[in-house]
DNA sequence: AGATAACAGATATCAGATAACTGATAGCTA
DNA sequence: TAGCTATCAGTTATCTGATATCTGTTATCT
C-alpha cells in the first residue's frame, strides 16, 4: 500500500534508486554505496527487494559487491554483454556467425583510421608481438593470446574505449566458445596471415590493409561454418 | 555446508543450474521453468538464493518472470547491452560519441554488402518511406522513426538478426537519450541527405553510397560533439 | 450461454535470525 | 621492536515463515 510507485516491480524502483544515487551524488567508480541496510531504512522496504535490486544491478555490471565489506560503485563495463553472448552461442550456433560477421565487418572498417593514425611505437609493439608468436610456434605453444594483442595494439590508435571494450566482448565470447576449429587452425598459416596484414599496415595503404585483413578472416569463417555443419549433422543423428 | 560447492557464491550456483537446464532439457523460448517452489526443493537452497538467482536472470535476459504465471525461456535479446549503454551514457558523455562512431564504422563497413544485395523490392521501399517522411516534415512532424526504418531496410538484406538487433541497441540508447542537438537537426537536410544515399545505393555504387553516408554522419557527429561542448561548460561552471 | 465470483497456483514482499566474510585493531610472541 | 595471531565490528549471504498480489481456471449464478 505504502509503495505502488506505478504499479513497477519494488525491486525496480529500489534499482532506480541505486542508479539515481550514483548520478546524484556524482560517485565514481569505486566509491561505496550506501549499505544494504540503510537502504533498507532509507527506502522503507524489505531486505529481500533490496537484495533482489543489488543482484540486479550487479548482473548488469553496474556495482561491484563485495561480501563483508559493502557495495561499490563499478566502473562501465560490458561483462552483462558477454554472459548473454556466451549463453545466446551455446543456445543456438547460428549467432555465432553473425556475430564473427559483425566483428570482421567492424574490424574492417576501423582498419582504415587505424592504418592513418599509426605510429612507430604500435608498429615495434606489434613487430614483437609477432616474434614471440614465432618462437611459440616452434615450441608448438599456444598463440591466441599473441593474436588478440596484435589487433589490440592496432586499434588502440584510434582511442575509443568502448570499442576496445566492444572487442574484448568478442574475444571473450569468442574463447569461451569450444570451438576447436579455431585453434585448430595451422599456426604457421595464422602467422603468416598477420606478417602480410603488418607489412601492408606499414606501407599505409588502407586498401591493402583492409583487402589482406579480409582474407584473413575469410579463412576463420569458413573454419567456422564448417564446424557449425559438422555438429548440426551429428545433433540430428542424435535426436 | 551443505552448499560449498567450490565457494561460489550459491545464488550463483542456482544461476548456473538454470541456465543448464536450459539447455539440457532442449527449452525453446516461450518455454515454461519450474516454478520457484520447485526449485526450492530440488536445489535444498533457501527461497531468497532461487529469487536472487532468478532476478540476475531476468536482468541478464535470459528468462522471464511473469508474476502470477511462472518463469518462461526468453529468446536471445540485447536488453542487458541496451541497460548498460544507457546508464553508460548518463554516466559520461564520451560514450555517446565513442558509440556513435562504432556506428558509423558499422554502418560504413556493411553498406557495402548492403548495396551489392539490395534488390528492387527494398528499394520501392525505402522510396515509400522518404516520401512518407517529406509529407512529415509538411506539417511539422517527427521523423525519427522514417530514418531508423530507412536504415533498417536497407541493412534487413544482410539476413544478419544480431546485427539488426545490434541496431536497435544504438537506436534505443541513443533515443533515450535526451539530446535535442539529434532533433532539433534541420528536417530539410535530414531528409536531402537520405535521398543522396538512396539514389548512391541504386546506382549500385559501394563507394559512393558509403561516402554520402559518412557524409550524413559527420554532420550528426558535429552536432553531439557541439552539445557535448555546451554541457561540458555549463557543467564546469555549476561545480 | 454469458457474466461473475471463488479458488488454486505462482510470484512479490516483508521481517527477523543466523552464518560467513573482510578489514582493522589490539595483543601476544620471539 | 618486528611479525604473527586472535578478536571484534561492520557487512553481506542465506534461511525461514508469514502475508500480499497477481493470473488463469473453475464453479456458480442469472
Amino acid at each position: 500500500m505504502k509503495h505502488p510507485l506505478r504499479g513497477q516491480a519494488l525491486y525496480k524502483s529500489v534499482c532506480d534508486y541505486i542508479t539515481q544515487y550514483i548520478l546524484d551524488h556524482d560517485l565514481k567508480p569505486g566509491d561505496p554505496l550506501p549499505p544494504e541496510g540503510q537502504l533498507v531504512d532509507d527506502l522503507g522496504v524489505g531486505r529481500s527487494s533490496v537484495r533482489e535490486a543489488v543482484k540486479s544491478l550487479q548482473s548488469l555490471g553496474i556495482i561491484d559487491v563485495r561480501q563483508g565489506n559493502g557495495l561499490f560503485v563499478r566502473e562501465l563495463n560490458f561483462d552483462p554483454m558477454i554472459e548473454t553472448f556466451k549463453y545466446g552461442m551455446r543456445f543456438d550456433t547460428r549467432t555465432v556467425v553473425e556475430l564473427l560477421q559483425i566483428r570482421i565487418w567492424l574490424e574492417a572498417a576501423v582498419i582504415g583510421d587505424a592504418v592513418k593514425r599509426i605510429g612507430k611505437k604500435q608498429l615495434k609493439a606489434m613487430e614483437a608481438v609477432l616474434t614471440t608468436w614465432e618462437a611459440r610456434n616452434q615450441n608448438g605453444e599456444e598463440f591466441i593470446e599473441l593474436d588478440e594483442q596484435f589487433h589490440r595494439i592496432l586499434y588502440s590508435v584510434l582511442e575509443n574505449d568502448t570499442l576496445m571494450r566492444l572487442f574484448d566482448v568478442f574475444w571473450i565470447s569468442f574463447s569461451g566458445l569450444e570451438i576447436d576449429a579455431i585453434r585448430a587452425s595451422n599456426p604457421v598459416d595464422e602467422l603468416q596471415a598477420h606478417r602480410l596484414i603488418l607489412e601492408a599496415v606499414k606501407t599505409g595503404d588502407t586498401g591493402l590493409s583492409r583487402e589482406r585483413l579480409l582474407q584473413h578472416f575469410e579463412h576463420v569463417k569458413a573454419r567456422i561454418v564448417q564446424y557449425q555443419l559438422t555438429t548440426e549433422a551429428a545433433s540430428r543423428t542424435n535426436s
